[in-house]
DNA sequence: AGCACGCCGACT
DNA sequence: GTCGGCGTGCTC
């Protein structure tokens, strides 16, 4: 007997240990046995022969794959994740695999060929009609409305119904390809797939006409193999990517250089427009070309489609796409092309961290600066740190890319952990934009004569106009006229921000909702003042303003989905907007031919937050807005209104210079003893009652005290104090050392059964970005 | 997660 | 007397 440490999809934090007579690889799916139910695990380590466990364990039932589907590399980089996010193996396990891939088995019920007789001649209750496709008892019993479990034995004993079970979608579809064999090419269709090696035969009688393709695999000159089905969209004709200019060779040869030794890390600190993705695509194809693999990693698809067609177009087939977006079938067919070696390159987004290639050699994470690399939301990773263990662990090489880099990477650079690779050119004709900064003087001050006339010229010259600020609803404040007192959130002692269009009162701290507008609390009065400005007011003003002019807004309350997004961006392309309103969304990546005017109606609106990396996210996102203008014909202009103006994050972004920005916020940084300079870890304790979870965070803090090496900040309410009926608070520890924090949590986390009561839940957010 | 076990309130 | 509420604990 042979023992194994399988983990489950279950919230264990250990991997269970099963017997098996057979010898099953590391990374091969099996179905296991747990209770009584069964599961897919995932073998991650076999037992040294001799070693045998000292209680009763249960045998491996069925073995899913045939050959590992996850490399030892992976294995080990998905076992140090579990590690230092103190997380259960089964989820972090989760996330490597396609949705479905890794569940637990649910028993289905279908009826038998008898069954279905007995139920055509009405023989059978109506609600065994729903058994005609099989069903869990669960979907049955809410479908007929009420509990079957007892009628549904019934029919199980007398062989009108069967047990069946669900095991659909541990596979990805397949479909059959052709594969050239021949020496010698007589037709067009051969000569292409001679030149492709391998392609999909759907595709092929798509162009090449379906008898041709008969024609040729009757010819023997081919070969059919099934395959995973090939996502639409292949560029067929790859055509030669552009010529490098020297700084972005220098930057490749320094990649090409380490990909011959190993684990090395990279920051291309390159300026907006210099050509990042040139760099990524010659490093690719070095790595490619040693026999190695690629993961590029980007921050939403959605949002740098180029990056995708670049790399698709001169890969072809050997790019896999990995990200949410794709339909979930697809998405399983593009991994396992991964799984199986079929795809050497992955272009995807955060989740594409664990995508099971084997020899990698080079990683790509491109505008690392970005947010969404942190999931928030159940393993709290930071995928952009995460690509540097991954990559460490199979000894690849890990390209950080950036025009405004996180001051972490960038500090990281300057000492000499990685190394730093600078493009400082734009190509010619294309110019950064020319910026000025205004002052707002008036309170209450939302548009300045200087901007008004900006956005009249620049309607007059038929460009459009994008006005940021970041943030939104309607007005933040809303006073009561008769006593001056604000409408305040019931939870947390925040004002309420009003969003017009819905008639609502908004919390944007704990999420408190409520019709507007209630009777003044404090003395009944019914008439309300609204003070100060959010997208939705700029947007009505900027209407009333330029009325014959065609606006639109760009926020979470409108654009609710990727598709809304897209279809946005594509009618500003198409020119049917003249100016768009909106908050951060509208600083990513876009290439808006169009807009030669970027208006920032409240630059210093990030700066208020009392968060260490404030001043890091305001250079960001006004460099980056700053340099969605003039990126067609027109220069760009930019106009930064403010009453901050000599901020450095302000007036370092408007003379676009990174350096000084840097310097004086990593100077801000030391004094505070914050990253670079210690490394923190937020602990959240929410449960139904406040004060169980206060009480609780207060324990915590008491245990963690006595951590020499860790400072413990806190407890304060969760910026979300109120998610999903619970109550949160939280805790951040702060040490000068991974190591440091490593023992103090470690040791908390063995002890938190005695220090955390029942129904109290602990959550925790290792190098946690948002602090508030 | 899900499922069984267990200990207190309104019912045939 | 029992059915069932969901708090608690375990899964090799």
């Amino acid at each position: 007997m042979y023992f194994y440490e399988i983990v489950l999809p279950l919230p264990l934090y250990t991997p269970l240990i099963y017997a098996s007579s057979k010898e099953i690889p590391c990374g091969v799916r099996v179905l296991v046995p747990v209770r009584g139910r069964r599961c897919v695990g995932l073998v991650f380590r076999r037992w040294p022969e001799g070693e045998s466990p000292d209680f009763q364990v249960r045998e491996i039932e069925e073995i899913v794959d045939d050959e590992p589907l996850l490399p030892a590399d992976l294995l080990e980089f998905l076992a140090w994740c579990w590690e230092y996010y103190l997380h259960p193996p089964g989820e972090v396990v989760r996330s490597a695999f396609p949705p479905g891939f890794f569940r637990e088995i649910k028993k289905k019920y279908v009826l038998t060929a008898e069954g279905k007789r007995l139920l055509s001649e009405g023989a059978l209750p109506g609600w065994a009609e729903h058994l005609k496709r099989p069903r869990t008892l669960k979907n049955l019993i809410a479908r007929a409305g009420r509990d079957l479990s007892r009628e549904l034995d019934v029919l199980v004993e007398r062989g009108l119904v069967k047990e069946t079970e669900d095991l659909s979608g541990l596979k990805p579809p397949f479909e059959p390809w052709l594969e050239y064999l021949a020496e010698e090419v007589s037709s067009p269709i051969e000569e292409f797939l001679k030149e492709k090696g391998r392609w999909p035969k759907r595709f092929l009688e798509e162009s090449f006409g379906k008898e041709p393709v008969k024609k040729l695999v009757s010819s023997g000159r081919v070969r059919l193999i099934e395959l995973p089905r090939m996502r639409r969209g292949v560029v067929l004709d790859s055509g030669e990517p552009p010529v490098p200019n020297l700084e972005q060779t220098k930057a490749v040869e320094a990649i090409k250089e380490a990909l011959d030794k190993g684990f090395e890390v990279f920051l291309l600190h390159g300026i907006t427009g210099s050509g990042k993705t040139l760099v990524y695509l010659y490093a690719a194809e070095a790595a490619l070309r040693r026999g190695k693999s690629v993961l590029i990693l980007v921050p939403e698809i959605a949002l740098t489609p180029y990056v995708e067609t670049h790399f698709v177009s001169r890969f072809g087939t050997q790019v896999a796409i990995l990200h949410s977006a794709l339909p979930p079938r697809a998405r399983a067919a593009e991994w396992f092309r991964v799984a199986r070696g079929e795809a050497r390159v992955v272009v995807g987004t955060r989740s594409a961290l664990f995508a099971p290639l084997r020899d990698l050699g080079l990683i790509v994470v491109d505008e690392e600066h970005e947010s969404s690399y942190k999931q928030m939301e159940g393993l709290r990773y930071q995928a952009r740190d995460m690509a540097l263990m991954r990559g460490k662990l199979a000894e690849a090489s890990v390209v950080l890319g950036s025009a405004t880099p996180s001051v972490k990477s960038y500090y990281l650079a300057k000492t000499g952990k990685y190394r730093l690779l600078t493009l400082t050119q734009r190509p010619k004709g294309k110019t950064l934009p020319e910026i000025e900064v205004v002052g707002l003087k008036r309170p209450g001050e939302l548009f300045t004569e200087r901007l008004l006339s900006a956005i009249n010229e620049t309607l007059s010259q038929g460009q459009q106009v994008l006005l940021f600020l970041n943030r939104r609803g309607y007005a933040p404040i809303v006073f009561c006229k008769d006593c001056g007192e604000p409408l305040m959130c019931p939870n947390c002692t925040l004002s309420l921000t009003y969003y017009r269009s819905q008639g609502r009162l908004l919390c944007h701290h704990c999420g408190f909702e409520r019709p507007a507008f209630p009777l003044c609390p404090h003395c009944e009065g019914k008439e309300f003042r609204l003070v100060g400005f959010g997208t939705e007011r700029v947007e009505a003003e900027i209407m009333r303003i330029f009325p014959s002019s065609r606006v639109a807004r760009l926020d979470r309350e409108t654009v609710t989905s990727e598709r809304k997004l897209l279809e946005l961006i594509r009618r500003l392309k198409r020119g049917e907007i003249d100016i768009l309103v909106g908050t951060q969304m509208v600083a990513q990546g876009h290439d808006l031919p169009g807009v030669s005017l970027v208006g920032v109606l409240w630059a210093e609106g990030g700066l208020h937050f009392p968060d260490f990396r404030a001043a890091e996210r305001t250079f960001q996102l006004l460099v980056q807005v700053a340099g969605r203008a003039g990126r067609g014909r027109v220069p760009g202009r930019v106009i930064l209104q403010t009453r901050m103006r000599d901020h450095y994050a302000i007036s370092a972004a408007l003379k676009q210079d990174y350096e000084a920005f840097f310097e004086e916020d990593l100077k801000r940084r030391k004094t505070l003893r914050f990253p670079p300079f210690s490394r923190l870890a937020l602990l959240i304790f929410s449960a139904l009652k406040s004060e169980k979870a206060e009480s609780a965070a207060h324990k915590a803090r008491e245990f963690l005290s006595a951590f020499k090496n860790t400072e413990v900040l806190g407890p304060v309410p969760a910026p979300l104090f109120r998610l999903s009926a619970r109550y949160r608070w939280q805790l951040l520890l702060k040490a000068e050392t991974v190591g440091g924090l490593d023992r103090a949590l470690k040791a908390f986390w063995q002890a938190r059964d005695s220090l955390i009561p029942a129904g109290v839940r602990l959550t925790l957010d290792r190098d946690p970005e948002e602090l508030l």
